[in-house]
DNA sequence: CTAACATTGACGTAACATTGACAAAATGGC
DNA sequence: GCCATTTTGTCAATGTTACGTCAATGTTAG
């Protein structure tokens, strides 16, 4: 997933990623050895890309009512597992079956199998089994995005009705709002409002890239499909977000996207990220023309 | 690879996810070792989540009725077992006293405060706090009806910006997916399918009778919107559902929409229910002419 | 040179622990 | 039905811990 040298990022970086103060940073370093960063040849911090996630899982565990001293110690998978249970507490005895793990494949003729029989709930708990066992990010990589994909191609086909493909949809959306739930807030890290230029209709882009985002830790403000730039900059500006996410899936060749991409990217402050993401994202080039703007 | 025995959770957090106060907690250790935390170093204690698990079935069957001093000392399986017995004599839980009853109105104000924030965690907190204060039927007819009346009319009216009635929808959207998650499906209930006919767009009325229905304990296939008649019939006899819920709010007068209600009436077998609801649903008096319909 | 970063040491406070006591409720014997 | 006893949740007072923050001072990077 990540390169190998990854070993970048300052501190006011982190500080920015994570909501955590440089002192809190340092302080944890000391106290509780949470991160052992790298040091340049004079003595400065460099942060990995695995020291920032494993921060970010501390923060949000720290919010939610742990304490740093007992978990700055476990180890990644620990960690994980913490969040997990952490989800499924409230649960009384729980009486695991544990089910075999699945690989993505097989899950995703399950899906479709439940998708024609019409059956929710069975779709349900092979999604949501699943994001458990793999996590959100593979999940959705692996099973969720391929299982869009083939329903899509199916329905096109004629071989799905269209009564079929609404109810995996409806499944599919309520998944991901519980991804996103999934992954706490976690009150002072930073703010991603996501959603759909105006004219983009297709809101399911944006949903995973907000059950993506929040699972990486940050805060998400969703906003849906469909909305003008200047409300996105707006809700932007209120949310004091530190980025804007974007889905564009459809059409190839707006000529009012470009204009709204255009507005956009002029009522952000520039220091405000925009990630641009979906099938048809990169048919827009000139509207990148950014520094401050990243293509997924 | 094997777990040392998990130990992490600090007495706040065993607060908040057992609704126990830190003086019982302390007074249940102290008179029956009811469980028997670690401490750190510095003597505070720590949890482990089995330690919550039994103080979570404890605090069950306190509020049964048990008394604590009886039961603190059993095994976790002696437990398990008071637990199963119990739940046979199926002892109706005294009604909850009803909290301090928050009015409706001074709910809607502070959810309409937080949608004029962009605050998706504070209004979420809000409606779900209400529906498990009020039950699920309560919360919609007083709080969720009347706040969607009111955005609608502010929105209109240009006060609310679209975004913050995007983000106010997209929370209430995925309350409304909860509730319908918190309603148990029940092995065996009747299904019920729930959508709207094709050129209705609003899916908002079909979710909330997706919610009710669902809580009054029928399963739910949710089909969304925008469906042709033929799709909702044949979904309906697929699921063999007893009943078909359409939700219609606008327009009060699609000639298209008569013609969809009359091909779905005659696509049904005659035992299944329609039910109309929304705004919009009785300005089509002569679709719903069948003795097996209701209006609500 | 300046802004950002490091180190050390210390401080303030919210959360937690302990002990002892009290009062409401449940229990039980008569 | 009444009174004595036990049970059990809550509180107050007092001491301790955990942890975020800060100040002072020196160092690095661009």
């Amino acid at each position: 997933m990540t390169t190998p040298p990854e070993l970048h990022f300052p501190v006011r970086l982190v500080v920015q990623r994570t909501g955590l103060s440089a002192d809190v940073l340092r302080a944890w370093e000391r106290r509780y050895r949470a991160v052992v960063p790298h040091r340049t040849a004079g003595g400065q911090r460099v942060y990995s890309a695995a020291d920032i996630a494993r921060l970010t899982t501390l923060a949000r565990l720290v919010d939610r009512g742990h304490s740093i001293g007992q978990i700055a110690g476990a180890s990644d998978e620990e960690l994980q597992r913490i969040v997990e249970r952490d989800s499924r507490i409230a649960a009384p005895l729980p009486s695991a079956p544990s089910v075999a793990t699945d690989s993505g494949d097989s899950l995703i003729a399950a899906a479709l199998d439940a998708t024609d029989r019409m059956d929710p709930e069975a779709l349900e708990r092979l999604l949501r089994g699943a994001a458990l066992r793999m996590g959100v990010d593979d999940m959705i990589e692996q099973v969720l995005a391929p299982l869009l994909f083939t329903i899509g191609s199916l329905w096109h086909q004629g071989v799905l009705r269209p009564a079929q493909e609404h109810v995996a949809t409806a499944v599919i959306r309520g998944t991901l709002g519980w991804m996103m739930e999934l992954a706490t807030p976690s009150a002072n890290a930073p703010c991603i409002v996501v959603g759909t230029p105006a004219g983009q209709m297709h809101e399911m882009g944006a949903m995973i890239a907000a059950a993506v985002i929040a699972s990486q830790g940050a805060r998400v403000l969703y906003l849906g499909a469909d909305l003008p730039a200047t409300e996105i900059a707006d809700a932007a500006e209120r949310s004091r977000a530190i980025g804007v996410a974007l889905s564009i899936v459809y059409p190839y060749d707006d000529p009012h996207l470009h204009h709204e991409i255009a507005i956009l990217r002029g009522a952000l402050p520039p220091r405000v990220h925009i990630i641009a993401g979906g099938a048809a994202a990169s048919a827009y080039p000139d509207a990148w023309r950014h520094p401050n703007t990243t293509l997924t």
